[in-house]
RNA sequence: GGUCCAGUGGCGGAAUUGGUAUACGCGCGACACUUAAAAUGUCGUGCCCAAAAGGCAUGUGGGUUCGACUCCCACCUGGACCACCA
């Protein structure tokens, strides 16, 4: 037999897999239905990342896996095409996006196929194709249909770069999280999802799915439910009530001053034709501007205008001052806070740079704290102090008491108030699915009728965004001029297109039934397939992407179209791969892997071998060239191996059969590795069996075929040529995983450990069976032990079954 | 500042419910093969001691236990995510 030669043995079998469909996913049939899912990747010009190799293999060995168990396994792949990235691009380059994405997802899809994933290429799918995006417009009209979609003039985050409206969670620091420009707020006409309407749900049901611990409370902190009392106070001379929001309702007692958001509209009422209405307009301004330069350091400098009106407490009447203040929210609660700076850090702060007066409604249970000598507020628990009929009552059950009557008095009631905020859907770009809707100077907004879609983006020459904020379509008058779907007569369309997060809340139904020309999916198939039964992706999307799936998800079975209210069973995260070093790859670092030089170089089975070796899925690894060698040495051993096969050996002979129990134990823990994606460790195991294998002359084939097929799901390409070589005609792909005899891997004799007063001393060989008196009869006889106690009687002996004997002297 | 996670050889990292710390791989050293190098193979490789015996080692300090990388308390360091959320 020739040397291992992956360049010859690779393109091979990827072609044979391919030409006889074996990753096929077949609609319905006998077996049961394992649906595996990795993150479809967005077909950037930089190519494959080591980052995606890392994913995608360790789904692909689950998938392979399943296979071998006897699932019907669906694993599929995409195109998450739409986008920026492609935009720009195209913009750069003048080249249609259309081209780029087709450039683009050619390599992507030749690089994959270079790997040796399992995927089912007949479910590709592309959020680009008219096909697709048809119905990801469907899904808007549905939402739209049931009151979740809604049109709203509100600032939205604007990127001065990209020239688009960003949703809040694509602002990060107030950059744009794309390219990291400046941003900053504009009034638009925006098109959002109430996905607020589905807060609850969204946390409540992550009791049912089996997530990662760590993604579950991302998801919980992101939705950021808090219940709590919303109060109502009388501006003092004024005919005009202001709400706030608190968790504590208990410190109203305590409550000396009010602050309120720049943005908020009441201001101007409470100013206007007032001597403060100057001031007051030109300190939301700066406010607003310096949020727009650097909302960092604006963070830690509390900044107040006061108004010139007072709002009257109600529960001590006082008369406290109204201030706009530049850390209050707009968008949290109600946008007005009343503050008690004796038990609020931030307010505080505040009313020792303004002067305001201090009120100390709790003291703490050990110690006593004066007003005066105040150098921070208090936080902590305690007795409720100058607080009415609540003096001495414990801060635990005031507050409940005191929200319970205010509300009583009318002055408040409950609320629950969330994080989340609603979806800002629209984008202002060329290279995303139009939003079906039409304007009618008669009818209003009219949502296009189900059988024009898809409303297909028109080929145009220009698609750079336009400095007054409207999308690139707004210039193609040909196509914003439509007819009215109600009343035929003049109107024009949405300029807006969606956000890339569109094509990816929804893409995993259509793996179900990619082809479907009549609806999203078929019901009978949804039936079959959904939910997804395993998830694998990034930490980074852990938030934004799952909980907008979830959010359609939910949706889609509210509305009777799916079986299933959560897409996804179970959801696991990979470690990021890092460049040499332990820094982020990087263009501009030079440090990115380029998979296809690693593949050139050492071969497929050897990169997907590295990067589930070298560390625990779960975490950060950077890169290390040498580590492929000892992947790739791995290999040419196993090769070497193959050379010595023999049938019809003896496997009774005192080496075989110990290389039967190492088999077995090597079968065990391959396959619990692979479930609980120890995949390092699991590797490991498998090196060992081929050490010990390497180490002999003959090698029985049976205990090597199944040595093969635990190894095909790692490495695919060797797996299947060595499997050949030894005159197998059927796929390995195609065998079950071996079952392994639990009686085989008990070993016969065991080694137990003999510690005296805690530290190792010795070690003796016993039988396996060998009783509790019979091991310590041995122990005790010892030269060693006895050197040890020095003859002493032991105190006390400890016996752990078939480890070890512990001595107390 | 908050939440979560992690600290083990020269390096990436192993270690069921507390029970042989350092598996596997990299690197390094010696030797073999070679004119030589690469490749490959064999052996060695936590630290201290010439070696044996022994002692010391899982970020630091304490505690629980016959026994702690593992459990508890305090602290130090690093990472991830969120961040004026009332």
């Amino acid at each position: 037999m020739k040397k291992y030669n992956h360049k010859k043995i690779e393109p091979k079998w990827q072609k044979k897999w391919e030409k006889e469909k074996i990753y096929q996913a077949l609609d319905f049939g006998e077996k049961p239905k394992y649906y595996a899912l990795v993150e479809f990747p967005y077909p950037s010009g930089d190519g494959l990342h080591a980052g995606h190799v890392r994913s995608y293999t360790a789904m692909d060995i689950v998938a392979r896996k399943r296979r071998m168990d006897g699932y019907n396994v669906l694993y599929p792949i995409g195109w998450d095409a739409f986008g920026l990235p492609t935009e720009n691009y195209a913009i750069k380059n003048g080249l249609h996006p259309k081209i780029v994405t087709k450039r683009n997802t050619d390599t992507f899809r030749r690089q994959l196929k270079s790997l040796g994933f399992s995927f089912d290429w007949e479910r590709e799918i592309n959020t680009t194709d008219p096909k697709y995006y048809k119905w990801t417009q469907w899904i808007f009209l549905q939402l739209y249909k049931h009151g979740l979609a809604y049109k709203k003039k509100m600032p939205i985050n604007w990127c001065l770069s990209c020239k688009v409206g960003l949703a809040n969670e694509e602002v990060v620091d107030g950059k744009c999280e794309r390219c990291g420009g400046t941003t900053e707020k504009r009034d638009k006409e925006q098109w959002l999802l109430a996905i607020t309407k589905y807060a609850d749900k969204l946390l409540e049901d992550l009791k049912t799915v089996d997530y990662l611990e760590k993604i579950k409370i991302q998801q919980a902190n992101w939705i950021g439910r808090s219940e709590g009392l919303e109060e109502y106070w009388q501006v003092d001379s004024m005919d005009i009530k202001l709400a706030t929001f608190t968790t504590w309702p208990h410190t109203t007692w305590g409550a000396t001053f009010m602050v309120i958001a720049p943005e908020h509209p009441i201001i101007e009422q409470l100013v206007k034709g007032t001597e403060y209405e100057k001031g007051a307009n030109e300190f939301i301004k700066n406010c607003i501007q310096d949020k727009i330069k650097d909302r960092l350091n604006v963070e830690k400098k509390k900044e107040g205008y006061f108004i010139g009106r007072y709002v009257i407490n109600n529960l001590t009447g006082w008369k406290m001052p109204l201030y706009i203040a530049n850390f209050a929210i707009m968008d949290y609660g109600t946008g007005i806070v009343k503050c008690t700076p004796t038990h609020d850090e931030r307010d505080f702060e505040f009313a020792k740079k303004y002067n305001l007066p201090l009120k100390l409604v709790i003291q703490p249970q050990d110690s006593e704290i004066k007003v005066e000598d105040m150098k921070e507020a208090y936080i902590g628990e305690g007795i409720m102090i100058n607080a009415g009929q609540f003096t001495g009552m414990d801060t635990l059950q005031a507050r409940k008491a005191v929200a319970d009557f205010i509300v009583a008095q009318g002055m408040g009631k409950y609320v629950v108030n969330f994080h989340l905020r609603d979806w800002i859907f629209s984008r202002q770009h060329y290279w995303g699915e139009p939003i079906p809707i039409i304007f009618c100077e008669k009818c209003g907004e009219v949502p296009v009728s189900e059988k024009d879609l898809p409303v297909k983006l028109p080929d145009v020459k220009n698609y750079e965004p336009t400095d007054t904020g409207e999308s690139p379509l707004a210039g193609i008058e040909k196509w914003v001029k439509t007819k009215c779907p109600k009343c035929g007569g003049p109107a024009r369309r949405e300029t807006d297109t969606m956000p890339n997060w569109a094509g990816s809340s929804w893409y995993f139904l259509r793996y179900i039934d990619p082809k479907n020309d009549k609806e999203f999916a078929s019901r009978e198939k949804l039936d079959y397939w959904a939910p997804v039964d395993w998830y694998n992706g990034g930490m980074e999307h852990t938030t934004l992407h799952l909980l907008y799936s979830r959010f359609w998800n939910k949706f889609f079975y509210d509305i009777g179209v799916i079986p299933n209210s959560e897409p996804y069973q179970k959801r696991t995260s990979q470690g990021m791969v890092l460049g040499t070093g332990g820094v982020k790859m990087s263009k501009s670092k030079g440090n990115v892997v380029n998979p296809d030089a690693v593949v050139a170089n050492f071969g497929a089975d050897t990169l997907r071998l590295y990067e589930m070796f070298m560390g625990p899925f779960d975490q950060a690894i950077p890169w290390d060239e040498k580590g492929l060698n000892g992947c790739y040495r791995f290999l040419i051993r196993m090769w070497e191996v193959s050379t010595r096969i023999k049938r019809g050996l003896n496997t009774n002979k005192s080496t075989n059969t110990e290389l039967t129990h190492l088999l077995h134990k090597t079968i065990k823990k391959v396959g619990e590795d692979i479930e609980t994606m120890s995949f390092n460790t699991a590797v490991s195991s498998l090196m060992i069996f081929a050490n010990e294998c390497y180490k002999l002359q003959e090698i029985p084939q049976n205990i090597w075929e199944k040595f093969l097929v635990i190894l095909a799901p790692f490495a695919p390409f060797i797996a299947e040529e060595l499997w050949a070589n030894i005159g197998n005609k059927k796929s390995i792909h195609l065998e079950s995983w071996p079952k392994f005899d639990s009686n085989l891997i008990k070993d016969k004799e065991i080694e137990i450990v003999v510690q005296i007063n805690g530290k190792l001393r010795d070690r003796i060989i016993v039988a396996a069976e060998a009783s509790e008196e019979e091991i310590k009869k041995i122990i005790l006889a010892s030269e060693k032990v006895k050197q040890w106690t020095g003859g002493k009687e032991p105190k006390k002996i400890i016996y752990v079954k078939g480890k070890l004997v512990s001595i107390v002297i």
